[in-house]
DNA sequence: CGCTAATCTAGAACAAGTTACAGACTTGAT
DNA sequence: ATCAAGTCTGTAACTTGTTCTAGATTAGCG
C-alpha cells in the first residue's frame, strides 16, 4: 500500500479535509442504508442528497452517476468483507475448499441484506466504461479475497485464470439468484463446481 | 416444440395477427438497428418506436419496458446464431474443445457488432425479476447451444451444473470485455479455461 | 485579518423511461 | 353490414438521473 492513499482504494487526487472525509461517509452510509431497503431502485440521488445532508450538486462532485456510487458502495462493504474473513480464515484442507467456503461466507452475508446485494451488483455488472478503474478496483479486491483463501503466495498464470473464472461465476451466480432465476441451493453448487478448477490448476507438490 | 407457437418461444397467450407479427418484427429490428449504432444507450424508446412506425404506447404494449425490448432482441439474435451454428457444428475430438471452439464463434459473431453485445448483454444483466422468464428463455437458448456442441444428448446433473457455470462465465467475461476490462485474448482464455470442467464432469466411457 | 479560489447550497432545467388518456381504426361475431 | 371489444395513434404528463447557475461558505495564504 503507497502513502499516497489511506486504504489502498481512492487515487487520492487532491487529499480531501475532515469535513469532506465525513462527507463522503455520510454519502457512502445514506446510499448503503436506502439500498438495504429497497435495492436499486430505491437509491435515489435526491434522497441520497438528503439523507446524507449534501446538495444534489456535491452528491454528483463526490459520485460523478449512481452507478460510481453504488460501485463505490461496492468497495466499502467489500473492504469490511475482506477484514472479516481475514480474522476467521476458512478452514478447508485443500484450496478449493477453502475458496468454496469463504465464497459461501460471503454469500451468506449477502443474503442477510439481499437488497443491498442487489443494489450493488447490479451496478457492478451495469457499469460502462466511464467506471472502469472503480470496477476493476472492486475486482482486484475480489481476487484478493480468492488468492487468501487459496494461500497462493505467488499464483500460476493458470491460478491466475481459474481465478478470474471463479469470479465471473461469482458475479452471475449472485444475479441468478438475485432475479430469482437460482435458488440459494443451485447458487452452492455452481460454486462448488467452478472451485473445482482449482485442483486442476494446482502446481504438482514437486514442482519448482 | 409444442404446435401452440411458431418458434418456441413466446408463450402464445393471444396468437397474433399477421400485422401484429410484422410489428413487432419492426419493432425488433428497429431495436436491434439502433442498438448496433450506439448500444444501450442509443435504444431511446422514442426513436424505436418512430423507426418501427407505432405509436409509444403501441411499443409498450409490445414489450413493457426497455429491457424488455432488448432481452427480446437478444432471443431473436441468438435463435439465428443457434441456427447457423448448427449449419457447420464444431470439429473438436472432445466435447470441451468443441464447446470453447462454439463459444469462441459466438464470441466472434459479437465482435462484429460490439454495439450491439453491449446493448443486448447489460440489458441481460441488469434485467431485474419482471424479466425472469424472458430471461430464462435466453438462457435455456445457450444452455442448448452449449450442449449441442458438447453432444450431450441425456446430460448428467454434474453435466449440466458445469455448462452453468461456462453460462456464467460467458456472460460475465463478455462484460468485462464489452467494459474494457479485459482483452479479446483474455476472454479466449477464460472460455478455454472454464470449458476444462467439462471433461472433468464427462461421464467414464465405460460407465451406463 | 482580508483576499481569492475552490467548494457547497438551493433550485431550476433538461433528458429519457414510463404512464395515462381521448379519439380513430380493426377485428370477429352476428 | 353492423356492433362491441379490443388495438393503435398522438400527445401530454410524470419520474428520476443528470446538468447548470447564481449566490453563500470555506480553505489556504499573505
Amino acid at each position: 500500500m503507497t502513502a499516497e492513499n489511506r486504504a489502498d482504494h481512492r487515487p487520492a487526487s487532491p487529499p480531501l479535509t475532515e469535513r469532506q472525509e465525513a462527507r463522503r461517509r455520510r454519502i457512502l452510509n445514506a446510499s448503503a442504508q436506502l439500498a438495504a431497503r429497497g435495492g436499486f431502485d430505491a437509491v435515489q440521488m435526491r434522497e441520497v442528497a438528503e439523507a446524507a445532508g449534501v446538495a444534489l450538486g456535491t452528491l454528483y462532485r463526490y459520485f460523478p452517476s449512481k452507478i460510481h456510487l453504488l460501485v463505490a458502495t461496492m468497495q466499502d462493504q467489500l473492504q469490511h468483507m475482506h477484514t472479516t474473513l481475514r480474522k476467521r480464515p476458512p478452514a478447508g484442507a485443500d484450496p478449493a475448499e477453502r475458496v468454496a467456503e469463504t465464497l459461501m461466507r460471503a454469500f451468506r452475508a449477502l443474503q442477510r441484506e439481499p437488497q443491498l446485494a442487489d443494489a450493488m451488483v447490479r451496478a457492478l455488472t451495469f457499469a460502462d466504461r466511464s467506471v472502469s478503474p472503480e470496477v476493476d478496483t472492486v475486482s482486484r479486491l475480489t481476487t484478493a479475497i480468492i488468492l487468501d483463501a487459496m494461500g497462493a503466495e505467488n499464483p500460476t498464470p493458470s491460478q491466475l485464470s481459474a481465478v478470474r473464472v471463479i469470479e465471473h461465476t461469482w458475479h452471475s451466480a449472485l444475479i441468478t439468484w438475485l432475479s430469482g432465476r437460482a435458488s440459494i441451493a443451485q447458487v452452492k453448487i455452481d460454486i462448488e463446481t467452478v472451485c473445482r478448477l482449482i485442483d486442476l490448476t494446482a502446481p504438482r507438490p514437486g514442482a519448482a
